[in-house]
DNA sequence: CCTTTCACATACCAACGGTATGTTGAGTTG
DNA sequence: CAACTCAACATACCGTTGGTATGTGAAAGG
């Protein structure tokens, strides 16, 4: 299994990196409030002195999961949108890649639910902007100013289409309908459409 | 102050509203984790004793909250509403009423923030079915079936447009500007103005 | 009155997050 | 290469937490 060999960065890395795969699985399954600290020590074989060798607390190891989970949500969404060249189909790609990355069981509980009790709404919405939250109104500004969206201010449409697809994210995690997707795409699709200027 | 006088029955209503009360004023300022059993009965002038006595635990006590707050957010609304004769008006005056009643720290706190998260999803997801969803959705469908409202499926447009004022109303109750609410209420009034049928 | 029952108060427990200190082996230095 | 340093943990412990089991005094019932 994991051995103890290697220097002592690489031994780091692997501890760390042990606990922060374990406890974004724990709190996957139980939430934050459900599991505990020493559970998840328990799980990455190591004791309560290694997590907090590597993290702050509680709260502080939660976070660093929470950027992962932000960091590979965000990172698919740019991806979708930078396969693209049309900007409108950018920002459709883009949408609907947050769609099915946000409904995976971690990304659900980690970064929709848990998140911001955990961290407070502020936090968390600062980490939402870093991540995926920018890639939407950097779309949305791009779109506004080449005049292809109705003329607007774009942060509040931003804050607006960023909740609707997160509560329809979490919609689409519990019903396990491929239908539901699709029928909550072309919702979304028509509240998209509908701001594109009328030629 | 609070006399011990009255019947029985006065006692444990006045014991169980006041223990609603101050606990929904704790959970309000420090949220659901950052405040102890010990602090609510301190605060209502009971024991624990008496609060065991009345709810099944500290998450039972937060759903009764909960529940209360979903209410009153829920009575806003429909009372908005049917203050109105046309149908459209009713659904944006509802919007609007939902908009600015989640603003309040409490509503936010414990309706938006901690919910989720206590009851998990998917309970939290019926209550609020139960409220003021139940609303919007019932608005949507009436406007559907007398042709007002594109023809489209209104289960996900509703799931849409809730999560959008869920986002909305946080990211107002964070801002404190004035302003902020008249530009989330125009970007989402043009949202659903888009949705009506085009004559 | 006397008994029962309700509405709590008191005392207590296991488990929790967090801390303080001990230990070991890799990396550095003379 | 031997002595030393210090990062990377392990171990033991503490105060507090949510939860429970039992005691108690006043109101309701006969």
């Amino acid at each position: 299994m994991s051995e103890e060999t290697g220097s002592r960065a690489e031994q780091r890395a692997r501890t760390r990196r042990t606990l922060l795969d374990q406890s974004r699985r724990l709190f996957t399954e139980h939430g934050y409030g459900g599991v505990g600290l020493a559970e998840i020590v328990a799980a990455a074989g190591v004791t309560k002195g290694a997590l907090y060798h590597h993290f702050d607390g509680k709260p502080a190891l939660f976070r660093a999961v929470l950027e992962q989970v932000q960091r590979e949500v965000g990172a698919a969404v740019a991806g979708a949108a930078e396969a693209r060249t049309d900007p409108w189909e950018q920002l459709t790609a883009g949408c609907r890649a947050f769609l099915t990355a946000s409904t995976a069981p971690d990304v659900r509980r980690i970064m929709l639910v848990d998140g911001p009790a955990v961290l407070g709404w502020n936090q968390w919405r600062a980490l939402d902007e870093s991540s995926s939250a920018r890639h939407l109104e950097e779309s949305l500004a791009a779109l506004a100013e080449s005049g292809i969206l109705r003329p607007q201010p774009v942060a509040p449409l931003a804050r607006l289409l960023s909740g609707a697809m997160n509560e329809a994210a979490l919609w689409l995690a519990g019903s396990g309908d491929g239908q539901d997707l699709e029928d909550v795409w072309s919702a979304l699709s028509r509240l998209l459409e509908s701001q594109r200027r009328s030629e």
